[in-house]
DNA sequence: ACTTGACTATAATTAAATTCTAAAATATGA
DNA sequence: TCATATTTTAGAATTTAATTATAGTCAAGT
């Protein structure tokens, strides 16, 4: 009764609300003006929060963009693994992974800008261990895929490197333009185009 | 016949000996450590300069990154357009972009890291004009030369984003795994299975 | 030799990230 | 319920690095 109906929970959350609302903050901040535009004090004054309880939950700038980006990619990257999983045929896994990552682009337009739009690596210096041991985790996982089919002859015999540059490439390039507001095609008929290109490529049936 | 006796086009001719060596030294240090951890007196003391010296050659940091960045891919893009403008059949001129690229980034590999390890588009801020402009005209290029030859029925009837994306998508993701040091397939060999595998998802003959 | 203006060097200034200190909230346990 | 420990928050103080200001050098033209 001394002070406890000062706060009723609302105005001040508890610890992991606060997390996540400046992460969210942090990636519509970064999204709209860059990583180096903003600063902390913008940031706390979208999330409502003080620069000690930026820094409490985030050892710096840098980390805090890193954990927005590191989010985004696992999530980008277990669906990825997930919708590969799901197809038996090396046909429909290429077609998969292909329409996977283009709708997840499109359902996750913030999060897409923010990985996509080459306006992340400035800050990847403090996470580079975490960032490649994910990324070498991934491609590993795609290209023991691609091993298996390859050895069953229904995949060309081509090196890790020029699978992912053939498959993702096309892919990645259109999603920077998608969220630069540069494509005009929509998502649906990239990916029929694209994955159809990417079998042509990789594949080696009829 | 006398006219202006000042330098007619340029409001001040900086000294061009120093701004190289300004320029020379901010690339070794951007690619090196990349460009936020990369201080004006780390590049002071690689170009033996001075802070004034670099501030008078460059307006601030992000514009001589900016400048760097405005120099490299004004030379990769206007040799894509040589090398394409050199062959005539549609065919010709797919393999010869392909090649073209990744022979550039072979040739310029300090250039190359810079212009596509990701390592940019933080500073771009400052010349967003200037970049957009030149990205602008260059794919207006390709995309013009596309257009004759599909409407001669040589290339596929495709938008322009996805002739972009088939195209350049597989040579940029390739070469961003070269300047990372994670390509273990040569150049040469890459250049050939991507321009072959371009010509399939673009060209339209047997 | 002198003036001019581009160029350079060093010393302020400023802006923003990070750290520090302590208060407030929350959880824990008798 | 209260006391105490831990976590979270706030805001001021500090530090770091970019930028600017000031002053000086050098080369060429008069």
């Amino acid at each position: 009764m001394i002070l406890a109906m000062k706060t009723p929970n609302a105005t001040h959350t508890a610890s992991p609300q606060r997390q996540r609302e400046i992460i969210m903050a942090a990636l519509a901040c970064f999204t709209e003006k860059g990583f180096p535009a903003t600063s902390i004090a913008d940031i706390c004054k979208k999330a409502g929060a003080s620069t000690g309880s930026v820094y409490h939950h985030f050892k710096s700038k840098g980390r805090l963009a890193a954990a927005i980006y590191l989010e985004g990619i696992r999530d980008y990257q277990t669906g990825m693994i997930d919708a590969l999983s799901g197809q038996a045929s090396p046909r429909e896994g290429i077609f998969a992974l292909v329409h996977y990552h283009l709708m997840w682009v499109k359902k996750n337009p913030e999060w897409a800008r923010f990985l996509f739009q080459k306006r992340h690596a400035e800050y990847m210096d403090d996470t580079e261990d975490d960032m490649k041991q994910l990324n070498a985790a991934f491609i590993r996982t795609v290209a023991g895929w691609f091993q298996t089919h390859i050895q069953a002859g229904k995949i060309r015999p081509l090196p890790r490197d020029l699978l992912i540059a053939l498959l993702l490439g096309p892919c990645q390039e259109y999603s920077r333009q998608y969220v630069s507001g540069h494509a005009a095609t929509d998502v649906e008929e990239a990916a029929g185009v694209m994955a159809a290109a990417a079998w042509a490529a990789l594949g080696m049936d009829v």
